[in-house]
DNA sequence: CCTACCGATCGGTAGG
DNA sequence: CCTACCGATCGGTAGG
């Protein structure tokens, strides 16, 4: 009978996949080494390459894990929007609530799809890539009943990429326990979304 | 007596960083290989150590040049302002479309800026940083005269960030002779501040 | 402007 | 025979 899988394997395979993503974020991919993150998990180097048989198949569970999650958000959004009964301009505005409360607290991870997805084999990236316009398209179409007089054809995707630069590029600058929350930004980015920046 | 310069020495330089560019936008900096870029100019590697000493003095002198560019660009914008006498609202619209004309043809520069700031020396970091703190602090001064009910003390710098995602996010999907122009773009955005995207 | 080559470090794997 | 791990070191390649 086989030897079944240590009970905590998966736990194990979160804490490092937590550590890479810290680490990554700050060095970048190919810059980390696979000691540095051994060292950083408290383990061997030899003990890392347990978990995962490459440095490249780290990250791709890394980007999987979190794409995957970040599609399952649209769904929970417009599933919670239906329970409470809310229009279409509402259902998008929770997606945008639950969007940045994931990057509060995964803004490591999110720093490494940004700039290191690229990083993967062809067939990893393209995989990657399909999650993201998949997350676009689920955005425009939520984009596309919330507003439909702006949203035209014509302009969806170019509005849904501007509220994904909006909301995206807090990676940079928006941290947690600052002066800003990330609740806060939420809200004005849904007012912006409403009536723009003229005094009201 | 010293040799002098070549005459095309700048012109030179100017080659390899539009070549670094493309290289660093596509691999990342820490992936990119000299030799790689020395092919990718028609160099050997040792001629393009004439150039450049180090690998980090090139990524440097590339983001110090392109940082400045942009930095320039608000001094500009403000000087077509006044010439043409708008008002503060059109001062930062016509910012907005001097930004977004100059990714246009910078997006590897705007990528590598973004990407792989972080992988120079402490020292050259701050300055490339301290660059872009500057460029942040004089949109908020333009956003908060053209927006001042908004734009209060307490929201003007969120503002802003949520103005550069909108402009800079553009790297990541929005390609000369696309469907979407540059300049089509930048009036979405200047609507989106001025109003929402509520019908009218 | 080239070929030849270095010291250092990488990702990944061996035996036990 | 398995697993979970260790200390040590491999071949290959990077910047310079």
């Amino acid at each position: 009978m086989a030897r079944p899988i240590a009970s905590d394997h998966g736990a194990k395979q979160g804490d490092i996949l937590d550590r890479a993503a810290e680490l990554f974020a700050q060095d970048g991919y190919a810059s980390a080494s696979m000691q540095g993150l051994a060292v950083a998990c408290g383990l061997s180097k030899a003990t890392l390459y347990h978990y995962y048989a490459t440095k490249d198949a780290l990250l791709f569970d890394l980007l999987d894990r979190y794409t995957q999650r970040l599609l399952a958000l649209v769904a929970e959004s417009e599933a919670a929007a239906q329970r409470k009964q809310l229009n279409d301009p509402a259902t998008l505005h929770e997606l945008i609530r639950q969007l940045l409360a994931t990057y509060e607290r995964a803004g490591p991870r999110h720093a490494v799809l940004l700039t290191d997805a690229k990083q993967l084999a062809p067939e990893q990236h393209a995989l990657i890539t399909q999650r993201q316009r998949d997350l676009v398209a689920a955005v425009t179409r939520l984009l596309t009943r919330a507003y439909p007089e702006r949203a035209t054809p014509e302009h969806a995707t170019a509005l849904t990429m501007m509220l994904f630069g909006m909301v995206n590029w807090t990676f940079t600058w928006l941290k947690p326990q600052g002066r800003m929350s990330y609740h806060a930004f939420a809200e004005l980015v849904i007012a912006t979304l409403e009536s723009g920046l003229q005094g009201s």
